[in-house]
DNA sequence: TGCCTGCCATTAAGAGGGCTTATGCTTCGG
DNA sequence: CCGAAGCATAAGCCCTCTTAATGGCAGGCA
């Protein structure tokens, strides 16, 4: 706990702002114009800075003000004072017009938010856009985050959250694989190389399809714990993933991925965009909440047209 | 001429006066009562600040309120800032009460000043008292000068003059010197030793007795500028020299000076303590106003004690 | 010399803003 | 479950600061 300091007798603020005005200017009038208010009023406020003072600060001549020695040691380190203290507003209101932050899952960040953002980047370069990833979620109170990607059952608290889309999870293999595999019913990936087939999605994936005998045991490539690198593997051709289609849209559109076989399961959660409630009116807010919204929704179609293609099935959550 | 640098856009000062007392405690509560204020006032300043900077400062918790990353970010800087004005003003006002600056000729300085400021410094040791000497008027409006001693007509514009003493030009010597020319008539000094006898005043003093063959032609010593580097010649016993008795009373009561003979002129001009008259009430002037005055009267009874025992004449000015 | 202009001080009157008081809400602690 | 701690909010008052008008002073100019 930092020591609270001593109280910081100061004078009336108000009329070190008018000095440090007066002094810059060395004219009494011209500082009113800057400060927007009249001559007297200079006057006045010097006068109480100078009573409280208890010496003068300016030498008053016939056709000019001159500083005092006195008050021409106060101006410099005044002036500077009350520069740093623009300078720090100042940046900090440029900043939060400008910087827009963004928090996501490392998953989303990297298969769905980076690809997509560096067309909002160009659309939009007055903003300097940032993706901060972290597992946990984030708080908009304490955290320097504008706005944030959630994968959750939606609710929360304080914040509006607005869905991107709903969650699925899929078989994904290289068109290669399926092709050399003869993938076409789903029964037929119990013969095939299952990526992170520890993972309990599987298993789940399977008894929705009424198979419940299926066990991982003995079944083994490699097992890894996250999403994006059992997809990487998909990509080598290495075995088939199980994965939301959803965040590798562009990869099925490219066809460097295609549905294994033609069933998927839907999660209870979904993909939400997320920001606080209260800033909902705010430009850059509403800029990117409109256009995720609307990637979001061009994923969708592009996915919807790829599964219809394949036929799948979908049991409602 | 110094560019009227940029016109320094700045939030609400007085707001940010109660941020940075807020910031320090992290709690509104504590802060208005260091600030003498009430706590709802207090809040609606930060709300004011937060407002203007269009993002909160603080979190509220149900318990206590914490900066916000934007917040910390400016606590830092603004304290600092806010401290050192509070450092520039405490610094020339505490300088302003105890730092007592005095300007006088060098003469008066070196010779009546300095000796008895001594003494005024022991009984006053919370002033830290500084003469500066000059040979111009001293100007109390662009110079750094609380009093001065002047010598003159009186009668300065804006200032309040009070007389010291008068002063007297006498012939001054060693009493050895004047046991040993044997100089008792004002006319002995024609054949003695005269130190700066180009200066006009011997000439004056002469004329005062009636005497106008007196020239310095051919009758030398040396020529100094200075009434006391002439004093300092005759207390060598060199000669003796035209001088204001009133300036060297210390050294005529120590028996090092005496009069040469009894005969004195008086010059039209007088020696005042001077000091702007807006600031008579001070404290640290009215204090010196009245130990010089009461110096300079002891001076004089000094004098008059010693000229009496000889026979002084001293023509009305 | 006299007028005009630029610039600051002073005054009285008025308005606006910030402060205070009072009250409500929330949470923590016992 | 109640009290305490702590902040937000609303209403109203009072004080500060501003405004507007006026005066003074000195320099520039004719």
């Amino acid at each position: 706990m930092p020591v609270p300091s001593s109280p910081l007798k100061l004078p009336p603020l108000a009329a070190v702002r008018v000095f440090e005005a007066a002094a810059r200017h060395q004219n009494f009038t011209r500082a009113a114009d800057e400060l927007g208010m009249t001559q007297a009023a200079v006057s006045y406020q010097i006068r109480l800075l100078e009573d409280r003072v208890g010496a003068a600060l300016f030498v008053r001549q016939p056709r000019q003000v001159v500083l005092t020695p006195l008050g021409q040691r106060l101006a410099g380190p005044v002036t500077k004072a009350l520069r740093d203290i623009g300078t720090v507003f100042g940046e900090i209101c440029e900043e939060n017009q400008t910087v827009l932050t963004i928090s996501a899952l490392q998953t989303v960040a990297i298969t769905w938010l980076s690809p997509r953002l560096a067309r909002f980047q160009v659309e939009n370069p007055q903003f300097d856009v940032r993706v901060r990833t972290s597992q946990h979620l984030v708080d908009f109170a304490t955290e320097a985050v504008d706005m944030a990607v959630r994968y959750g059952p939606g609710g929360w608290p304080g914040v509006t959250a607005e869905k991107l889309f709903d969650c699925h999870y899929a078989p994904l293999c290289t068109p290669e694989l399926r092709e050399r595999l003869g993938l076409r019913e789903p029964a037929d990936l119990l013969n095939a190389p299952l990526l992170s087939p520890g993972d309990t999605k599987w298993r789940t994936w399977f008894a929705d399809l009424g198979i419940d005998s299926w066990s991982p045991a003995g079944r083994t490539t490699m097992t890894l714990d996250m999403q994006a690198m059992s997809i990487q593997a998909a990509l080598q051709g290495h075995g088939v993933a199980l994965a939301a289609p959803e965040l590798f849209a562009y990869d099925i559109a490219a066809g460097r991925l295609t549905f294994a076989v033609g069933h998927a399961i839907r999660s209870d959660w979904a993909y939400w965009v997320v920001y606080p409630q209260e800033r909902q009116r705010e430009r850059k807010i509403r800029l990117f909440r409109d256009w995720i919204l609307a990637e979001a929704e061009a994923a969708r179609m592009t996915l919807a047209r790829m599964a219809g293609s394949r036929g799948m099935t979908v049991p409602a959550p």
